[in-house]
DNA sequence: CACCAGGCCGTGC
DNA sequence: GCACGGCATGGT
C-alpha cells in the first residue's frame, strides 16, 4: 500500500515538518535538518528508523484494522499507509498543549515562531524547537506576544514540570495519563496524543471534535475498547479519513 | 457578524 | 459526578 507521507507528516501528529515541494519534506530534529521523499530513506538512519517506528509491523496492523468493519476499511483504503510517529517527549507535550481549540495550520505557525524565537539555529536559517531550558527564559507576556494566547500559562507550567516527562515510561497507561494531566492545559485528549505520538502507547484514543463526530455518526454504541488492540492506529485512520473528507 | 479549530479550566449545581 | 461559559487567534 502506498505510503501517505503528506498525511503522516502534515496531518496533525507532528508540527515539525515543512512541505518543500516536489515531494520533499523537511524538519529540524535531533539538532539536524532532515529531508526525505519516502519512508524507505529513513531505514538507514538510526534516528529516523526510531522516529518513524520502522520496527513495527504496520502491514499486519492495517489488515487487521481494515478487516474490522466497512468504515475502517474505507478509512484505511482512502488514507493509505500511515504510521504512529515516535517523537521527542518535550516537543510532543508543547505541540499538543498548543493544539487545544486550535487548527493544524495555526499550531504549525506557533511551533515555528517558538522555534525561531527561543530555539537555536542549526544551519540554513533553520531553528530547533526550544528545549525546556531555552523556553524558561520566556515570560507569560512574551509568549502571548508570540500569539499562543490563553495557552501561555500552560506552556510555563510544562516548563516547570518537564522532568515529569522522563518518569512516564514505566507507568501503566492510566497512571501515565493521570500524571500528564497534572500539567495545566493537559486534559484527556492532549494526554492521549502525547502518549501515542511520543511514548508509543497504542491503546490511546484521542477524542477531538473530529472523532466525536465519527463516533456519534458511525459508532454510536461503541467505546474505544471496540478497536482493541489497535485503538491508536484505528483512531488515526478515522481522524484522517473524516478530516480529509469533510474539510 | 457568526462560527470553527486534534480542549481545558473554573465555577456552580 | 456533569453542564456550561470563557478563553486568544486567525480563517471562513
Amino acid at each position: 500500500m502506498q505510503e501517505n507521507l503528506r498525511e503522516l507528516l502534515l496531518g496533525g501528529q507532528s508540527f515539525s515538518w515543512k512541505d518543500e515541494g516536489d515531494g520533499v519534506f523537511s524538519a529540524v530534529l535531533n539538532e539536524k535538518i532532515y529531508r526525505i521523499k519516502s519512508i524507505e530513506e529513513a531505514a538507514s538512519d538510526p534516528f529516523l528508523y526510531d522516529y518513524f517506528d520502522l520496527g513495527y509491523d504496520y502491514a499486519s496492523a492495517r489488515e487487521a484494522i481494515a478487516s474490522k468493519d466497512s468504515i475502517l476499511r474505507e478509512a484505511v483504503e482512502s488514507v493509505g499507509a500511515i504510521r504512529l510517529l515516535h517523537q521527542d517527549h518535550w516537543i510532543a507535550t508543547i505541540s499538543f498543549i498548543l493544539s487545544q481549540n486550535n487548527n493544524i495550520k495555526r499550531i504549525t505557525g506557533l511551533y515555528n515562531r517558538l522555534s525561531e524565537r527561543y530555539g537555536h539555529e542549526v544551519g540554513e536559517g533553520r531553528y530547533s524547537f526550544p528545549t525546556a531550558d531555552e523556553l524558561s527564559g520566556a515570560s507569560e507576556s512574551d509568549l502571548r506576544e508570540l500569539g499562543v494566547g490563553f495557552r501561555a500559562p500552560f506552556i510555563l507550567d510544562a516548563v516547570g514540570k518537564a522532568p515529569l516527562l522522563d518518569t512516564l515510561d514505566t507507568l501503566s497507561f492510566e497512571d501515565a495519563m493521570d500524571k500528564l494531566q497534572t500539567i495545566k492545559g493537559i486534559g484527556p485528549k492532549v494526554a492521549s496524543c502525547i502518549l501515542i505520538f511520543s511514548y508509543q502507547r497504542r491503546e490511546g484514543f484521542p477524542m477531538d471534535v473530529w472523532m466525536k463526530k465519527v463516533m456519534k455518526e458511525y459508532y454510536p454504541d461503541k467505546t474505544p475498547q471496540y478497536f482493541h488492540p489497535y485503538e491508536a492506529l484505528s483512531q488515526q485512520y478515522l481522524f484522517s479519513w473524516i478530516r480529509n473528507r469533510d474539510s
